[in-house]
DNA sequence: ACTGAATACGAGTAAATGCTCGTATTTAAA
DNA sequence: TTTAAATACGAGCATTTACTCGTATTCAGT
């Protein structure tokens, strides 16, 4: 048994991170304006100040890249999953429940412009694609068990599809959300609200 | 005054309009696997069994493949639409309605796979991207105009906003549909119709 | 059969892209 | 202060890409 303490460790991490995550931060951009094909790894080191040999000292290569980006976006989501997803919200009324699930999403969504193209962007590796299919499981999983303790009498094969569906269609009208001026956005957030209370309430036996 | 009938006029269409017709259709196929910028001039040609240079004989370059391809997917999609949204659907009881507009939709879709991964990516030119936005434009007009039909009470901004929320609700559900085996289809149709019936029905005062 | 335009080819070009490598600088620890 | 790893640079390489061009073949009209 060695010393699992290397006699030289890594060392500066401070000056790395920043860099890393300066890094990201372009990328994002990068991204979400080009898409991965159309996006150049010169362009995001330029983006980010820095040169393609400094960029390649902390990624292998443009997939890792787009992996540590949605690692982290992911690993933000998870906070705003929390709130959403949380299993305490199945006992609120519908209209609040929405509220507590989708302002979290919004938000999140809002905040992070580049996660949502990057997330929907078909053209990706499949290494990538396996990236964030976690994240969209747990997702689905969680508002299965929602839904479950909203209206036990689902079958399994009913939750599934109608926890899909919600997915779906909300993601359908982010581009909206998205697009939407802050002054919209109230109006568009309430009609995205609507429609998915119009769509579930019959099914969890609610009007 | 002069004769506009040449002399020599262009001769053989047969075989160019072929030609050109293959180009498309492997460019379809190219297109929906890589996305635009993902696509290759040289693999589309090769996927057509045609040279780079034959490729450029008719089109000018990479994006007018792509406007060619648009064009030829709005024009095959006009019959559906003239079918989904004529003016005479805003007569029927609205669950047959919203089977005479979708209907035809989702069966255009999926025997046009490319259409809306090409539609849908948002890193294409943005001479391509005006080239779609007129025929969206005009689903958007005549959904406002079967709503106004169907809801004469709704402001003009009511209808829109509601004309632009089906539109994303449907697309968002696109890929279930669009993924779903033929024996899912029903399913997964159903449920679609029943997610925009529930949306619209209180809109347009019927329950 | 002859002509010339339409169609076809595919090697080739200039530019861009992902990525490498030799080298220089900074910094934490000895 | 010395040392060595971490960080940084940017010219450059191999490959790919969109597109060209010189040339060859097929056909419609005469």
């Amino acid at each position: 048994m060695t010393d699992d303490t290397p006699k030289t460790p890594r060392k500066r991490q401070a000056r790395g991170e920043k860099r890393i995550a300066e890094l990201l931060d372009a990328a994002a951009e990068v991204f979400a304006e080009e898409g991965f094909k159309g996006a150049s790894t010169n362009a995001i080191a330029a983006r980010a100040g820095a040169s393609p040999g400094t960029l390649y000292q902390f990624f292998r290569n443009k997939e890792a890249i787009a992996e540590a980006l949605v690692a982290r976006y992911v690993e933000r989501l998870r906070e705003a999953h929390g709130e959403a997803f949380d299993i305490e919200v199945s006992k609120l009324p519908l209209d609040e429940m929405l509220d507590r699930m989708l302002d979290p999403l919004i938000a999140f969504d809002r905040a992070n412009p580049g996660f949502y193209v990057l997330l929907s962007d078909p053209h990706v590796s499949p290494e990538l694609a396996g990236a964030k299919r976690p994240a969209q499981k747990l997702m689905l999983e969680r508002i299965d068990r929602i839904l479950e303790a909203r209206a036990p009498g689902l079958t399994a094969e009913e939750r599934g599809l109608t926890a899909e569906m919600a997915v779906h269609l909300f993601r359908g009208v982010l581009p909206m959300i998205m697009a939407a001026e802050e002054d919209e956005l109230p109006r568009v957030s309430a009609e995205t609200k609507r429609a998915l209370r119009a769509y579930i309430a019959p099914i969890i036996g609610e009007d």
